[in-house]
DNA sequence: AAGACATATATCGAAATGATATATGCCCAA
DNA sequence: TTGGGCATATATCATTTCGATATATGTCTT
């Protein structure tokens, strides 16, 4: 999905300037969808509001930097619409530690364990973020694509704690462990 | 994860030309670490040979077009194994479909129904393709990572079709279909 | 009073994508 | 038998995007 579509679907929601939506698109579930960076959401921004999709008005409050704040307009809309509406593309996985785990047998087991821990850890947070941001909105669509996700991390942190044990045993025994002769 | 590691990565595993890591990174198990271009392969593999990381010999067969297949060398493995022993990034997740379930009150329920169908194909696929890898590879870390992503997958099929119907109700009624009004 | 941090916009080099060009050989169907 | 489509193979390039940096202001903490 291009940077379009996302600047429109979070202006669905309502108006905001280049920065917020950066930081939606960074730190929300917005984030599921698309990661976007300030060098590519502004010129995003300027093209779309010459398109006459989205309109813009400065806020100034005396001492704060000035404010561009874009609104979606009815065009805007229609195209975020027709967008949708095309069949979505596959998703993307890509994943470091996976090919850590691949590899176990050319690392240390320290290495791996670290790795290991590290993605628990990950999921934890990555539940934990779930969870609050389904409690904070009483959007229906938003609430579907929360649960769905929990389910989906919930899962992958149980086989990982499950199966954990096996994966450490591929690695290089560190030099202080023992390991049973072949 | 930049595509030299993924090159070093495959590598490991035995000498490939170019366009065979290209095929690799596209379509094997190697797609979950990074999805890479042939405009990004090609340079990575010059670099890669010009530091001494790789070797490479040409295979010429009349007829045929010239083959340059890359071997990794001991620096080559170092390279891998140090940047292997970094604590990992991020996992990354990306998803249209999410998208398209978020805004579902804005769609109509033929659209979203046809992009959940599409997207249960799609997990349907993806797990034929992990259990295919799975059972034709005697690598452990191999087999590791494809029992990982199957149970992931298939706990992400299973809680789409218990809970679809709930998204369905979300989208507006197509014209042709009865609703309970309110 | 200073330093860190958050808000806010903008730009730019480097990296990567996605498409295209070029070339060869093989296989199958009209 | 010939011609089209497909697979192999390398290479290039415009466009897109990232990631870092620059600039500016205000607030909060120490």
């Amino acid at each position: 999905m291009n940077i379009r579509t996302l600047c429109l679907a979070i202006l669905n929601f309502g108006q905001a300037t280049g920065y917020e939506i950066k930081k939606m698109s960074s730190d929300t579930h917005y984030a599921y969808f698309v990661d976007a960076s300030f060098g590519s959401i502004y010129p995003a921004l300027s093209k779309l509001e010459v398109e006459g999709c989205l309109t813009s008005h400065e806020e100034r409050e005396p001492g704060k930097p000035a404010r561009k704040v874009y609104s979606i307009t009815d065009k805007g809309r229609l195209e975020l619409v027709s967008h949708m509406s095309d069949a979505p593309k596959k998703d993307i996985f890509k994943s470091e530690f996976l090919l850590i785990a691949m590899c176990a047998e050319m690392l240390e087991r320290e290495t791996v364990r670290k790795a290991i821990d590290n993605r628990i850890l990950q999921l934890e947070e990555e539940l934990k973020f779930i969870k609050d941001s389904s409690e904070e909105t009483e959007h229906e669509g938003t609430k579907w694509i929360a649960g769905y996700g929990y389910a989906c991390q919930e899962n992958s942190l149980k086989y990982l704690i499950e199966n954990r044990e096996k994966l450490e045993s591929l690695a290089q025994a560190s030099s202080q462990e023992l390991e049973p002769a072949e």
